[in-house]
DNA sequence: GGCGAATACTTAGACAGACTAAGTTAGTAT
DNA sequence: ATACTAACTTAGTCTGTCTAAGTATTCGCC
């Protein structure tokens, strides 16, 4: 429609939110971690990261990721380790365990997304695919 | 790219989910109730429901609900009520200050939303807003 | 070079939200 | 009438989130 009707928009998406959020939940049903430890992972995909960076990036206060990296250290997914320039700092990385794990986890999101995209026509498809990039900025102000 | 590489559009999607999570969460960040309970009152707008139908609606088990509906209720913004026709059943609807309630969680919603939109281009709107019926449509199946 | 403030993180305690298992009450079928 | 099924609640456990308070380390500055 392409309408100027921002406010008509904005329904809309308040609309279908709740519907990507439960899409999300599907993606990891029934895999041996959560969306949030699957996400954790992600993060620490390019290496290690300091603890209130994770926070600041997943939008948690800092002892909600304390508690979330403790238990990925005690399922052996994660290993903290010290700053050498700054004693305070906590840094955290993936073991070989966690990196397979997040890959494991990766593929069967993305077969899961990747039937459910089969099923719509072409069209659907492409539009998704241009609308990506302007969700991607929503929020980010 | 509008390319047919279901896969690849699958990846994208996947990484885009958890920033949309966290846009529905500062849609309700400051609310006076949480973003499932306004998920449920949505859910009771057009009039009474059961409570199996609730739990099927938002994808979770019937003691999620119950546990759901008991705060709502306490809460005063839904009352529970018997089905004159089957003694077994739970309904429940909204009470006039759940509706209200609603209403005005729906409008500070809409308003958050419009502003994170408005900082958009007007194309990167209009692709969202052609995108939004195939977004719908995935995980339906 | 030492003292107060700021920074990085953890611990503790609370509560929402989700699950499974088990209990209660009511309808259904034979 | 009895057994089965359906609808819901209760109880117990776990994750995820928060705030408040505690510990350890660094920084600023006199």
């Amino acid at each position: 429609m392409t309408t100027d009707d921002t406010r008509g928009l904005a329904e809309s998406l308040s609309r279908e939110l709740r519907h990507l959020v439960l899409l999300l939940r599907r993606t990891t049903a029934g895999q041996p971690i959560t969306t949030q430890q699957y996400s954790v992972l992600g993060s620490l995909e390019g290496g290690g990261r300091r603890m209130t960076e994770l926070a600041e990036e997943h939008a948690v206060q800092l002892p909600t990721m304390t508690v979330q990296i403790n238990r990925l250290e005690e399922a052996g997914l994660v290993a903290r380790a010290a700053d050498p320039a700054d004693a305070r700092v906590r840094t955290v990385e993936l073991t070989d365990e966690g990196r397979t794990r997040l890959y494991a986890v990766r593929q069967s999101r993305i077969a899961y997304l990747t039937r459910q995209l089969s099923t719509l026509t072409p069209e659907e498809r492409a539009a998704i695919d241009v609308a990506l990039p302007a969700l991607a900025k929503l929020g980010r102000s």
